[in-house]
DNA sequence: GCAAGGTC
């Protein structure tokens, strides 16, 4: 009797096929797709394994138009409805093929409520089976593992399982739906454009927006700061009046006054204290994506790619972790012996020699999967970022093991007749982790000259600066995603991608986060029309239904039903307003398209703006004079595009900046400009790819190329030498 | 083409 075991993803099986092996297990494929033979204890079993959900909620029928409400969706295999999720289809084609040999089967996914969801569909769409053992776990350690196919239950989690359904269920329903009344909204006033909410995406906008309302709001409020610049012992020292800052002026000038004419300063007092640094915790994700854009202005959702694809190299571990845990097992002396194999680390991983390795583990736990940390194994051709995010992440496993720094701090009191000025520094006097963490560690070095008590400093300046308080700080993409985790509000993978989308609708735009014109409006319609959507109380509620499923006490069918009739009479009330919603929303897309998609003055009618658009082939760049000036420029099909707020010095066109990938390239909105001018071909080439074409000279912003004239039955191209 | 959640 062959057993089935179902794991969540391609390392877990693998892991779980070699605790269970009594010897080796075997590893076979099936496109591409890797499953598992071995025996345990004599008896004979394959593990294979799922890619995260491989099956999603989609309309029964496909509606035809954005129709809603809508709530007759079926789970239905993702790589039919998902063009994105075309690679799932061979892990579903696999699965099905081993598992016309198994008579029994096991779950042994991720133990939480998608993990059981995941694997009661696989069981029963493509093993077509009723129920199955369960394995419980919570790391993927070969005792653990052992143990839980030991102990494995009778039968599913139901309880988790249906609660993992009835949250896709209720955020298709709010999503789904609350998107397509926004949509259909706009599309009543005459624009196409996709707009989109839901449980995490609509108190994302709203942090955002509130934000911009706070900054709108605020009234500076005038302060005073008496500043004081002196030396002593060949050194300069600056100092702050005692009182820090004074809201009253006339005070402030008073003391000025006062401390105007003073050409010394006494030493009054003098702290010092000095403090332990302890190394930082190891790499949870949400703290790598933080640290990633702090030290390389990375973004959390390129990071998070990044690290998955340094994850499939086998040189770092699994990175979608909420842990910052290093537990011993990993084997930390192993890892810095392979990681002293590499030149560039030689040197630090001989400071960890022969020292006890005990990691500044954090607070943060997750039971599926240890802190980040490099495997130890030697990458090979990394590109520039993979350069950096691996680098870091080795230089945080090996600082994690470091003593704790020591740093110092002074606090010098002077008296200028008979005012207090204090002028603090704090400077590093052992670094000990700091050298591990190089060149990642960024820490305030004052050091103040060394003074005595009594000692006479001499005062070069006095100023009196009148300042404003500051408006409240704008949130970053890493801030965004670390606020959302502080609120609960989506998972460790998902919320880098929720921020992206906000960018994407046109919410939100900059890396210092402003809502748009457009982000602020969709917030006040649906506060005013769906408030439940920007409640962060959505998600608790959903999660105290999905315990009470958990638990037996609720169905899922009475949840649902129950949602559905809210949804129903609020989506009802919204579409009697959508025409007037609709023109609200679409005179706020015109007017912030207009701010952000504006490329510069149209160089033909010189009146109108250049103004990014979507077309049928791609987009292209319009004039907004239409239809009195029919300007069109096309567009590069990938890669962001902004305005330089420059012209090209040789032809005066609109200069614009194309990112891709972490690589930049500034370039005029010209195909003509005399600065991409080639040396034609003397004679006409056929093309070499599909031998019936002849090569042409085509005129893109990149410059000129050599294409194909049968394009687009052949999209063969060649490079041109440049003249300049 | 809309969500949020897994993962290559």
């Amino acid at each position: 009797m062959v057993e089935l075991i179902i794991a969540e993803k391609p390392s877990a099986a693998k892991k779980i096929a070699e605790a269970l092996a009594d010897g080796k297990p075997t590893k076979r494929s099936y496109k591409n797709v890797p499953f598992y033979e071995l025996s345990h204890k004599g008896k004979s079993i394959l593990v294979g394994c799922a890619v995260g959900h491989v099956y999603t909620l989609a309309e029964r029928v496909k509606s035809k138009g954005f129709l809603y409400p809508v709530f007759d969706v079926v789970w239905t295999a993702s790589y039919t409805v998902d063009r994105n999720a075309s690679y799932t289809r061979e892990y579903i084609e696999a699965l099905k093929k081993i598992c016309a040999k198994a008579k029994r089967f096991t779950v042994a996914c991720d133990y939480d409520t998608e993990g059981s969801l995941i694997g009661l569909n696989v069981l029963r769409f493509v093993c077509k089976q009723e129920d199955a053992r369960r394995m419980k776990f919570s790391t993927l350690t070969k005792p653990d593992l052992i143990k839980a196919y030991d102990k494995a239950s009778k039968t599913l989690d139901w309880g988790q399982a249906r609660a993992g359904e009835t949250r896709h269920y209720l955020d298709f329903f709010y999503g789904i739906n609350v998107s397509r009344a926004l949509t259909c909204a706009i599309k009543s006033a005459g624009v196409f454009k996709i707009l989109s909410t839901g449980r995490v995406q609509g108190p994302a906008l709203k942090i955002v927006v509130d934000r911009e309302r706070e900054i709108l709001a605020f009234k500076p409020v005038p302060f005073w700061e008496l500043h004081l610049l002196g030396q002593a012992k060949r050194k300069s020292i600056a100092a702050m009046h005692g009182e820090g800052k004074f809201w009253d002026g006339k005070q402030a000038k008073s003391v000025f006054k006062k401390c105007e004419h003073a050409s010394k300063a006494e030493v009054s007092k003098l702290d010092r204290h000095s403090f332990k640094q302890k190394p930082p915790h190891p790499f949870d994700l949400t703290t790598l994506q933080t640290e990633a854009y702090r030290m390389f202005g990375l973004k959390p959702k390129p990071t998070l790619a990044i690290a998955q694809s340094l994850y499939l190299m086998g040189v770092i571990s699994y990175p979608r972790t909420s842990s910052q845990e290093y537990p011993a097992a990993i084997g930390f002396q192993k890892i810095i012996g392979d990681l002293a194999k590499q030149k560039k680390y030689q040197v630090l991983c001989a400071l960890l020699k022969g020292r006890k390795l005990t990691p500044a583990n954090g607070k943060k736990k997750d039971p599926a999967h240890p802190a980040i940390y490099p495997t130890g194994l030697v990458p090979h051709d990394l590109d520039p970022r993979q350069v950096k995010v691996y680098d870091l992440i080795v230089k945080r496993f090996l600082a994690t093991f470091g003593n704790p720094a020591t740093r110092e701090t002074v606090k010098v009191h002077l008296d200028v007749n008979g005012e207090e000025f204090i002028a603090k520094g704090t400077r590093t006097v052992d670094r000990q982790w700091h050298e591990l963490y190089d060149p990642y560690v960024k820490m305030e070095e004052e050091e103040l000259p060394p003074l005595q008590k009594n000692d006479m400093v001499k005062i070069k300046k006095l100023t009196l600066e009148d300042k404003h308080t500051q408006p409240p700080k704008r949130f970053t993409p890493a801030s965004l995603v670390r606020q959302l985790e502080r609120q609960s509000l989506g998972t460790k993978a998902t919320r880098s991608e929720i921020v992206e989308t906000l960018y994407k609708r046109k919410y939100i735009v900059d890396d210092s986060i402003r809502a748009t014109k457009f982000g602020m409006e969709i917030a006040v319609v649906l506060e005013r029309h769906v408030p439940e959507i920007v409640d962060p109380e959505l998600t608790r509620e959903f999660e105290k239904d999905m315990d009470a499923v958990q638990e037996h006490k609720k169905k899922m069918s009475s949840i649902l039903d129950n949602a559905k009739k809210v949804l129903t009479k609020i989506l009802a009330d919204f579409k009697k307003k959508e025409k007037q919603v609709g023109e609200e929303l679409a005179l706020t897309l015109q007017e912030t398209r207009h701010i952000v998609d504006a490329l510069g003055p149209c160089p033909k009618c010189g009146k109108g703006t250049l103004v990014i658009k979507p077309g049928k082939y791609g987009r292209f760049a319009a004039c907004d004079q239409y239809p009195d000036c029919k300007t069109t420029i096309a567009l590069p099909k990938t890669g962001k595009i902004e305005s330089l707020d420059k012209k090209c010095e040789i032809c005066g066109y609109p200069m614009i900046k194309i990112s891709r990938r972490g690589k930049h390239q500034e370039l005029c909105l010209n195909n003509e400009c005399p600065s991409k001018d080639v040396a034609e071909p003397v004679q006409t080439k056929k093309c070499t790819k599909c031998g019936k074409g002849n090569m042409v000279v085509r005129k893109s912003l990149y410059g000129a190329f050599l294409a194909c004239d049968q394009y687009p039955k052949c999209k063969h191209t060649e490079k041109l030498q440049h003249n300049v």
